[in-house]
Formats: C-alpha cells, structure tokens, sequence
DNA sequence: CTAATTATAGACTTACAATATCTATAATAT
DNA sequence: ATATTATAGATATTGTAAGTCTATAATTAG
C-alpha cells in the first residue's frame, strides 16, 4: 500500500504556494523543477488542487498558482484526499460475511485504523510544516515567485 | 491508496483458520471458495503465510493448511505485513528536502500517521475477530476441515 | 493589436505492479 | 500405485498510475 506520486507533488506544491508572498504566483515550471517532475503533470495535478478550492491559477505572462484559503486551515487529510478521492482504503469485498452478515469485523477493524491515520493527518496543517522550510529554499521559492 | 486484493484474502484466510478445530486442516479449495477467488491465486497467498510462520501446510490427501501460531498472538498488522511488505506507504524522494536537509517534514507527517494505523493494527488481533465468527459460518467452515 | 506566455482539457501512450493462470514437480495418504 | 494436495516458476492479463502531446483559452507586455 502506498500513496501515489501525484499526492506526493501535492503535498510538496502546497508548501511551496504557502512560503511565497502573499498575492504572488508560482508557474508551474518552477514547481516542476524543484521537485524534478515534467511541467505537464505536474499541471494536472495543481488542476486538482485548484478543483478543491485550495489554489488558484492565473493565465497568461508572470501568470501561475497562488493559495487562495489559508495554509493554518488546509490539513494533510484534505490535500491527500482531493487527490486520491475519499474511499477508504480497504473493502471486505464478500457478499456472503462471515461474521454477523451486515458488518464485516475485518473491515471495520482496518477501518478504525485508516480513521487513526487520518485524525493524525487532520492535525497537521500545510501551514505547520510550510513554517518549518529552510532558508535556501525560501529564497528560491521567493525568486522564483513573480 | 488501498490494501490488495492479496491482503483481504490473507486476513480472511486466517480468520478461517482460527476457526476450525485445532489440528485440523482446510484445504486451498475451500478457502477459495468461500472467497469467491482461484485456488491457484489464493495458494500464493498462503504460501506467504507459511513463510512468516503462521501456518504450516500438509500436502496429500485431506492436506491443507492449519494454524502453527496461536491467532491471539497474530495481529492484523502482522498479516499485513507478510502480503505487502514493511515498506513505509509515503517517501518524500526530493534528493534536495525542502526542510531542514535531513528529514522531508512532510514524509514525518505521514510516517507519524502511517505509525498511528499501524498501533491500532497492533492491538487487533486474529482471534479478536474470530471469536465474532457467526454460526453458520462456523459450520460451514468445520465441515470442510479434514 | 500582436505576440508571447501560461494554464486547461482531452486524447493518447507507456510503464509497472497486481492479479490470475498454467504446467510441472514434490510430498503424502489411502 | 494412484489420487490428492501444496509449491514453484513461467507466463499472461488487467488495470491504474504516470507521463506525453496537442489544441485551446486566457492574460499580459510591448
């Protein structure tokens, strides 16, 4: 079980997005670039993030993404999720349960899990972590911001 | 990101197992058949968990497959484990972290998530929810032990 | 107004791992 | 001796993720 690449790019543009100034955009080749993935994708992925409503995107020259909701207010769980959709991770999948026929005990013992996973990442901001960005990284992000 | 196919089946399969009586054997056709998959697919499947040790196999006639481990000694993170590997479900994979160089904050989050399901994997075990096996089930299960 | 820039959408391709099948072999019981 | 059962390895199939390509639309700079 493993999350995919996209949420991976996901996750590292948004903490991107929050570190540039306010009111400033990012084109998607700079993003693309640090993170060593093809600008094409990589676009495909910010048009999800931009369907969830966390970014916006601007056309045309000096044009780009921004965060358009606050960093503090957007968790893990809601950028991984407007990525991968929201079933849950594991599904009894027989007609016939073998343990008192509506509830499979499997299921719902895998499913208190992946609830503990994501109270977790529900704790967890992309403003928390985009605080804690290094130095280097800040000043590119910010050259590469128009 | 979802669990296998492989790995439902390892828990069904299991749970099984705990449920015939002790020293007795089922074999790789009725498991598969109460699971609505091949036997040949499924026989991989418990061949993976003869390897991690849970259950041994007897080939002949009126072989098959039993417990070796006491099921309340065998959590659903150990089955799981023995399908999919211990691998962790999130990488950063940047080469240059945007954190603090040694660790991707980001791959922290999930890790931390990743440990919070794995805990409650931990605390459930195969004879928890083999105890909550229904009746019919139960018969039907022992009649197809050798 | 024109040209360059940038994102979006859709069709398409590629790559890879999960799933599944098939066959041959080994072990065991009757 | 034969039927039964698991194992192993090779192979095939499928489905999804990952990535590419092209055309289009929107915007800005000059």
């Amino acid at each position: 079980m493993k999350f995919s690449k996209a949420t991976n790019y996901a996750l590292h543009s948004m903490v991107f997005l929050a570190v540039i100034p306010s009111g400033k955009t990012i084109g998607v080749k700079s993003l693309a670039d640090v993170q060593k993935v093809s600008p094409t994708y990589l676009s495909k992925v910010l048009t999800n993030l931009v369907k969830a409503g966390f970014v916006e995107s601007v056309t045309g020259v000096n044009g780009g993404y921004k965060l358009i909701k606050d960093p503090k207010e957007i968790t893990f769980l809601d950028v991984i999720q407007a990525i991968e959709g929201k079933a849950s991770f594991f599904q009894c999948g027989l007609e016939n349960n073998i343990h008192d026929r509506r509830n499979c005990m499997i299921e719902n013992v895998m499913n208190e899990a992946e609830q503990k996973m994501e109270e977790h990442l529900t704790l967890n901001t992309i403003a928390g972590v985009a605080e804690k960005v290094n130095a280097d990284m800040i000043t590119h992000i910010h050259t590469a911001a128009n």
